[in-house]
DNA sequence: CTGTTAGCGCGTTCAG
DNA sequence: CTGAACGCGCTAACAG
């Protein structure tokens, strides 16, 4: 590896005189920045971003913490993250947490390696990030009241959304499933405002909300199928549970959607050039990535703007509605 | 941030000994390392891992190159090296290289950065990676001839196991639906090796064997699938093909898996707790990227070990064969 | 067993 | 406009 000192050398120039041609300082003689970069290009001298981070306390990297990378949403969204990132010459350390102790165990880790900043889709306690002092982006937690800078999915509207839809597509039985955990969170409004929208509207609805983990949501699932059968619209919590209804339904000989119709939440696929698995709410990863980086790329900065997002979903249409 | 000058002075040591104690080096005096203990556990001192890495030329770093995170196949593959990385202490790296230009914009930036080496999934020219001198390890891609370290799934394996299931599931007239590039290619030997497995049995076999990008392989599918009607038996480049061979089966009114049996390849899932989505030749990633793991760290400390992994797959019965 | 010191590769004064 | 010198936080070699 060709250092600063060699390209000097070969330049026929100081230390200081190759630093600010690599930092595109000004008013360098055009003469002199020529021969620097001949040199450059000829001993194929690439700086050292990490001497130069322990001097700029930059590293142009930053932390994305997600639960498990081996998930379509986590994936499409650390897809985009990256893609922005990288666009923006950033590099992305990418961490698996789960569960609790591995995140605090990464916060740590990511103090000595001093990233610029986090972005993290966590469930667990968020204190640490905060004392850490590292500049923190949470995705798809907010947390109200505390000054915590988020993206996040607009919950209410997407469940109205998801409501409407299935009335308007004649539904008149409605049913909610999902699982939720303790910890205050984001994802209830799904339930909450869904439920809202169909009693305001004056039509029935049926609940079946676990308290995670649940290990055999299907057989749940089944039962409640059973015990409400005029039920003829469903909307979910995500998508996977979405599916469950779908393999149950099929078990029970109901047929979807003509029987039954069913709106997911996220909008996954198996992959980017794949097709919605389900008739969903959209949660727009792309540009809730983009906005999560400029974020915390802005707190890095110290530039201060808005530090929270909600961002709208919408829906889109698959297999488990009718046209 | 507390450094370790601050850490020797409130302990009353040498910044030597303060280093030592980090670095757990034998014989230091009891009360001496109690006395650096405290005051490191008091500053909440944090060595950095970068100043230290520009000293040892270590990052405990790798970098991971695949084509695209947002695949539930890469996603798995992540998620295991991930995994394994952070049981080592190490970091990962992610990058989408999304096509070749980017490829070389990354190994630049991996030299830069002094990670300590890079696995890669990668189907483009690895001269570059080879020149660049860092460890490099290629997953899922072999080089023949070439002194580059692998990780591969036996394809001649797997595609045996798939011809052979298909023969004692009863099957009598077989078809190999896929796609292929221009590379020479280990994927190849899917079709290969099936096609043989299948002949020297005294079957017959009908190819459909695109060359890649493929616009409308449904529609190719299609076509394939009306051509060949006694066709019950198919076996799929991968998963996804598998999954579009069932959608046009579906629409032809053949059944599946009473009119025709399917097996892909890969064994993807939509999620780690998810179930396969079809019949398939599973790759073992796990251990797969347990063993790139080991390879590259291998690589790193000059352990010279075997430098080439063909692993083979196995059979996993999902609902697009009989039981 | 411990203190001292010389860099690692770079950015940044501060003089010229 | 440019060069020399210092220091970022740390490790390693050498003294003591």
């Amino acid at each position: 590896m060709a250092t600063m000192k060699d390209v000097a050398e070969l330049a026929g120039v100081s230390l200081g005189t190759v630093s600010r041609v690599i930092n595109k300082a000004q008013g360098i003689k055009p003469q002199t920045l020529d021969k620097v970069n001949v040199a450059i290009e000829k001993l194929n001298y690439i700086p050292d971003q990490y001497a130069r981070g322990m001097k700029l306390n930059r590293t142009n990297t930053i932390a994305l913490i997600v639960p498990t990378i081996w998930h379509p949403f986590f994936g499409e969204f650390a897809y985009h993250v990256e893609q922005e990132l990288s666009r923006l010459d950033y590099k992305m350390l990418l961490c698996n947490s789960a569960g609790p102790e591995k995140e605090a165990e990464y916060i740590k880790m990511l103090q000595q390696n001093k990233v610029d900043g986090i972005i993290a889709i966590t469930y667990s306690s968020i204190e640490e990030f905060l004392s850490s002092g590292i500049p923190f982006v949470s995705f798809d937690r907010v947390f109200p009241g505390m000054d915590i800078a988020y993206v996040a999915s607009d919950n209410k509207v997407g469940a109205e959304i998801a409501a409407k839809t299935l009335i308007e597509k004649g539904c008149t039985h409605f049913g909610f499933v999902g699982a939720h955990n303790e910890t205050e969170n984001e994802t209830k409004k799904r339930r909450q405002y869904f439920e809202k929208t169909i009693v305001d509207a004056g039509y029935k609805i049926s609940i079946l909300d676990e308290v995670e983990p649940v290990p055999n949501l299907k057989e749940k699932i089944r039962k409640f199928l059973i015990a409400n059968p005029t039920i003829d619209g469903i909307f979910t919590i995500n998508d996977f549970a979405a599916l469950d209804v779908i393999e149950v339904a099929e078990d029970l000989g109901i047929k979807v959607p003509e029987d039954l119709q069913i709106i997911g939440y996220d909008g996954i696929k198996m992959a980017m050039e794949r097709q919605y698995v389900v008739s969903t709410i959209k949660q727009p990863l792309e540009e809730m990535s983009k906005k999560a980086v400029e974020l915390i790329l802005d707190i890095i900065d110290d530039k201060e703007h808005t530090r929270q997002y909600l961002i709208p979903g919408y829906y889109v249409e698959g297999k488990t509605t009718k046209k």
